[in-house]
DNA sequence: ACTTTGTTCGAACGAACGTTCGAATTAGCC
DNA sequence: GGCTAATTCGAACGTTCGTTCGAACAAAGT
């Protein structure tokens, strides 16, 4: 009837996943998309946002072209989509985390651990955060840095926390933001049949970061 | 007159740069090519190599889109030509001024220095190679896989060199990563205007990296 | 002057791109 | 069964992609 074509958009269809937590089944709609999102995360992840064609993704879906575009109404808001899922994630695990924590070192350890540990058990979603971090515009953009703005913000508070306790004297920005290339730089290079597990690794690399940046302190670095 | 479309190729007129050394002039052609190796190291710099299209690359070179194919035979070695150049120039960088240092801390330093002087002093070439590390295939990949293994070759050597000599116990895998996911990852974050310059940070990132491989090893954590 | 070689370009190629549309199919409910 | 809404799809849209071709222009050698 009406007019099909103009101005519907489908988008009363869209919004769903309840504010609330909804326990298992969802809605099949959701339950589709997430499928979805999880393998365009896979082919994001071996050609890259530009790389990879609609086509790759609803192959891979097992889906046809046209029906990628019932689930959402372009390439850049799917990458946001999986982008954002995936930082909301790993933000909203690491505060579970840090609750009841109270020794600095600690929480900083643990930052490290969940940061690595989410990494390696979903690399590929985490390959597509950092490396398609500058491909989204405008209102995507902004909000996605929203979220990067809060756990840069969060980072930055531990080691404040750690440099006002100890009497330290690093620059937090450039200790900050060491620490994620350590971290972020992972996917480069992780290799599951070589590489030790996300727990050996966070050990090492805490400990390379934590002794770097609470060696030589003000406070004394004599015996005296 | 023969046949002028197949077969020719042109590739005889491609090999130029005399294996020794010319002073500054070389050939019209080579220096034409290093132009537009320059204007479209920005393009892909801005855009990544897939986002940037053969017309991006010949309207920042003022040249025509047809015109392009003359100085290399696909975007492909257009971004290989890109990529190998400055690798080969930071390599060669660092070999001279390796050279006649003998203090294992030292000499690690220099590599530190070396890499982000470069890394800031030529921000976009160095994000190209950074980020666009997959896309090469085949030759054009293994032939810059040899440069990135001897860079890391080196670096895994001042850090055995080191360990050896203070009886440390880092992977040594690890913290060579480690050091190169916190310089590489500088691209992400830097920012002229806020940040310090290249030996601010190369101190700062030396010290914390330096410190944590250095500090508690075998020998005695404790006082005794 | 003519010839040769090096350099540039307009126009076009077929293929692939992201997206849309309307019709077909399916699932959920009476 | 039949009705409605949710879901899927084939076919096509117009645009842009990387690359090629042959002709045109400029430089250098004689």
């Amino acid at each position: 009837m009406g007019s099909p074509s103009t101005a519907t958009r489908i988008s009363g269809r869209r919004q769903r996943s309840s504010s609330g937590h909804t326990p298992v089944p969802a809605t099949r709609f959701d339950r589709r998309l997430k499928e979805i999102l999880a393998h365009a995360t896979d082919v994001f992840c071996k050609k890259g946002y530009e790389g990879a064609s609609m086509r790759d993704l609803s192959r891979a879906s097992g889906m046809s072209l046209a029906g990628m575009y019932y689930y959402f109404e372009s390439k850049e808001r799917l990458l946001f989509l999986i982008q954002k899922h995936t930082f909301s994630t790993i933000v909203q695990r690491l505060k579970a985390r840090l609750e009841g924590v109270d020794d600095a070192e600690q929480r900083v350890r643990i930052f490290i651990l969940n940061h690595l540990e989410y990494f390696l058990a979903n690399q590929q979603a985490m390959k597509v955060l950092s490396h398609e971090a500058e491909v989204l515009k405008n209102g995507f953009a902004s909000e996605l840095a929203a979220i990067k703005r809060e756990y840069y913000r969060i980072c930055v508070g531990l080691l404040d926390d750690l440099k006002g306790e100890r009497d330290l004297q690093f620059t937090t920005r450039i200790a900050v933001l060491s620490l994620f290339g350590m971290m972020n730089w992972i996917y480069t290079w992780h290799n599951p049949r070589v590489d030790a597990d996300a727990d050996a690794i966070a050990r090492e690399m805490g400990d390379i970061f934590l002794r770097g940046v609470m060696t030589g302190g003000k406070s004394r670095r004599d015996g005296r």
